[in-house]
RNA sequence: CGGGGCGUGGCGCAGCCUGGUAGCGCAUCUGCUUUGGGAGCAGAGGGUCGGAGGUUCGAAUCCUCUCGCCCCGACCA
């Protein structure tokens, strides 16, 4: 290919509005361009990319036996409310009506109704396919010969994202490939998910980045389990903790925190309120410095206690709801008091899923002050005489995190401006208290499954996960089948995501340098780079065609860079920022001596070669490279 | 959705406060000279200043509204 002819601009400066390196190289390299916000065009280079990762994703899922299918990306309404998610699935979901829906509503507006329109939305976007993928197999699937099956598509997705960011990375629109398998039984679908477990290290590890795969949160939905894999990379949004010495790794929402105990507090004493007059405090730390009295002069860290007044929310019939039936189905608000070790952090996801609550959030500040009769810094879990939080304590379920479990002798928050009590016995002080793992994970925690190991952290982008699914969808969508007896059964799910557009920018953001892009090879939009420095000269141009010509007849992608009237700094610029992994420079200079150059992009080190042993040596070195990235991938 | 910022040729920006004929760099086109890490000179094309309304003799500039985009936060199978 001829770079003179190719659709690519490349931007000496970075486009204000970029805001991540893959997005900042890529739109600078003239690969994408955004048409919207989270919206983008892929330009042919990117677009080679995005080609050969969905490829090797093919390859690998073929060994399977999955089956590759194409589903509508516009979905009808009824779909999703036979599911339920079309109410539950938030405004990500782009909702619209067709021209049918449209009409009624200005017939009605005709007869002078108000209707609003958004009711009379039928149809979506589809961020994911769960819906239309078990309305096929549950018309065209009755017998459990047919099972287990694993469908899957390389599909546009929309997500309607609040805030897109990140480039390709968080878009609205994106590329995606999801799966979905159906099985008999539980053992049948465990068998699939680790199918699919294995596959996706199969395809990350042929991709040529580093990359893990990490036990993740399934959300409200128990019973199942489900990976992540991540691409590491210092811009990922999600922070992994991964043991030294075994093989835990699960994403910093999920890992499980080591019970530590609380500082040596001596033997219980009583509850001493508003024994410490501890003002102006800001943090944990100040505020355990500033407790004195006549036996302390500061207090560990470890000793003190924190204290989150929140709010989870439920849908539907929650245990909160159970006392009274009338109130199932509505959505319910329960009052949370959580009590952590000083230096602890909060794990809302942990609360979350420890209550089956749908939504969490801190109580705002002005009304938990209004609540507890305290400033902020001063709130504890045991009420002042008069509150509101006195008052309604009954009703304030309170979770202590497990470290706290058998301590003694704990400051706390003395709902009093000012204070702090000492004394804090959580099993004697806060009755009715559950204690449960809830504070987040931290470095350097010993590892809860073997117990020897300590948590390292990595920053991850979530760019695939495979998901056991269970019978959600089978059984709300009636997808059943019969077994050998004629008995009818729900099928049990899986599904199995891959972002491709997102790994595509992953792979970028773990793989650059000051000069641009670092391609892994087996993506790269090109292999090789023929830069022809003097385009103008006959002799030249002949060997840089020659060169270009031998290269893909022995099956090398090429781009020759045969542009006339630039400088050669100009083209090594636009070489390094587009990044594919050698570069062959053929130049007036080098062939007085008969010789071109063969750089790698990564390690910038030059070979001199004759033209005509171009092929020999650019497969020398594609088959080091490819070294190179086997021992890089994965661990 | 809350807080903040920005919208001026394809890209990056100045001009706005203090109204008076829209500018710079990069890119593009032409010519000449250059040619191993973003060349030089000369010339050329390209902008309803996000949109609407208002104030004014006159608005990129002042006022009001609106749309879009970016950042921080919240949210995220």
């Amino acid at each position: 290919m001829k770079q003179s002819k190719l659709l690519i601009q490349t931007l000496r400066e970075t486009p204000r509005d970029a805001d991540v390196v893959s997005q900042q190289l890529m739109m600078r390299a003239g690969m994408i361009q955004k048409v919207a916000a989270g919206i983008y065009s892929y330009l042919p280079l990117a677009f080679r990319s995005i080609r050969k990762f969905e490829e090797i994703v093919r390859e690998e899922l073929a060994k399977d036996g999955c089956q590759e299918l194409l589903m509508p990306a516009v979905l009808p309404a009824e779909l999703w409310q036979e599911s339920g998610r079309w109410k539950f699935y938030g405004d990500e979901l782009l909702r619209f009506c067709d021209r049918k829906a449209k009409a009624e509503v200005a017939e009605r507006r005709k007869r002078g109704e108000t209707p609003d329109e958004r009711d009379f939305y039928n149809f979506c976007l589809g961020p994911t396919h769960e819906e239309a993928v078990t309305d096929i197999v549950r018309k065209n699937v009755r017998s459990y010969k047919q099972l287990p099956m694993n469908l899957f598509q390389v599909q546009t997705k929309f997500r309607d994202e609040r805030r897109p960011r990140f480039g390709l990375m968080r878009g609205r629109e994106f590329t995606m490939k999801d799966g979905y398998s159906f099985h008999v039984d539980d053992a049948c679908a465990d068998r699939g998910y680790w199918a699919m477990f294995n596959a996706y290290n199969r395809i990350f590890s042929r991709l040529g980045v580093k990359f893990r795969p990490v036990e993740a949160d399934s959300g409200a939905i128990g019973g199942s389990f489900t990976h992540e894999f991540h691409v590491l990379a210092g811009s990922g949004e999600d922070a992994i903790l991964s043991c030294d010495a075994c093989e835990y790794t699960s994403n910093m929402e999920k890992t499980e925190a080591p019970q530590l105990p609380a500082g040596p507090c001596g033997d219980r004493i009583d509850l001493k309120k508003d024994h410490f007059c501890t003002p102006g405090v800001l943090g944990q730390v100040e505020q355990a410095a500033g407790m004195k009295d006549a036996e302390h002069d500061g207090m560990p860290i470890t000793q003190t206690s924190k204290f989150y007044l929140m709010q989870a929310e439920f849908q539907g019939s929650p245990e909160a709801s159970k006392s009274n039936p009338a109130d199932a189905g509505q959505d319910k608000v329960l009052l949370l008091g959580v009590v952590l070790r000083g230096d602890h952090e909060l794990n809302p996801v942990k609360v979350k899923n420890l209550l089956g609550a749908t939504g969490l959030e801190l109580m705002e500040i002005v009304e938990a002050e209004a609540f507890t009769g305290a400033k902020s810094g001063f709130m504890g879990p045991v009420p002042a005489e008069g509150t509101r939080f006195s008052e309604l304590r009954s009703q304030v379920r309170m979770l202590v995190d497990r470290s706290l479990e058998g301590a003694v002798n704990l400051t706390c928050g003395a709902n009093r401006t000012d204070y702090h009590h000492f004394g804090l016995d959580p099993k004697r002080d806060l009755p009715g208290c559950t204690f449960a793992d809830l504070r987040m994970a931290a470095e350097e925690d010993l590892c809860t499954r073997c117990g020897k190991g300590r948590y390292q952290a990595f920053r991850g982008i979530e760019v695939g996960q495979v998901f056991k699914l269970g019978t959600k969808y089978s059984k709300s969508m009636s997808c059943t089948f019969l077994d050998e007896l004629g008995k009818e059964h729900p099928m049990v799910m899986g599904c199995y995501g891959i972002g491709i557009t997102r790994t595509v920018a992953a792979a970028v953001e773990q793989n650059y340098d000051a000069d641009g892009i670092i391609w892994p090879w087996p993506i790269s939009p090109y292999q090789v780079h023929v830069v022809c420095l003097d385009p103008g000269s006959a002799e030249v141009a002949g060997v840089a065609n020659q060169v270009e010509k031998d290269l893909e007849d022995a099956g090398f992608e090429v781009l020759h860079d045969d542009r006339e009237g630039l400088s050669p700094g100009a083209k090594f610029k636009d070489a390094d920022l587009l990044g594919f992994p050698l570069r062959l420079t053929v130049g007036a200079k080098g062939l007085k001596e008969g010789m071109v150059e063969l750089r790698d992009r990564r390690t910038k080190a030059v070979v001199k070669l004759r033209p005509e042993a171009a092929v020999a040596e650019v497969s020398v070195a594609r088959d080091r490279i490819m070294q190179e990235l086997e021992t890089a991938g994965g661990r």
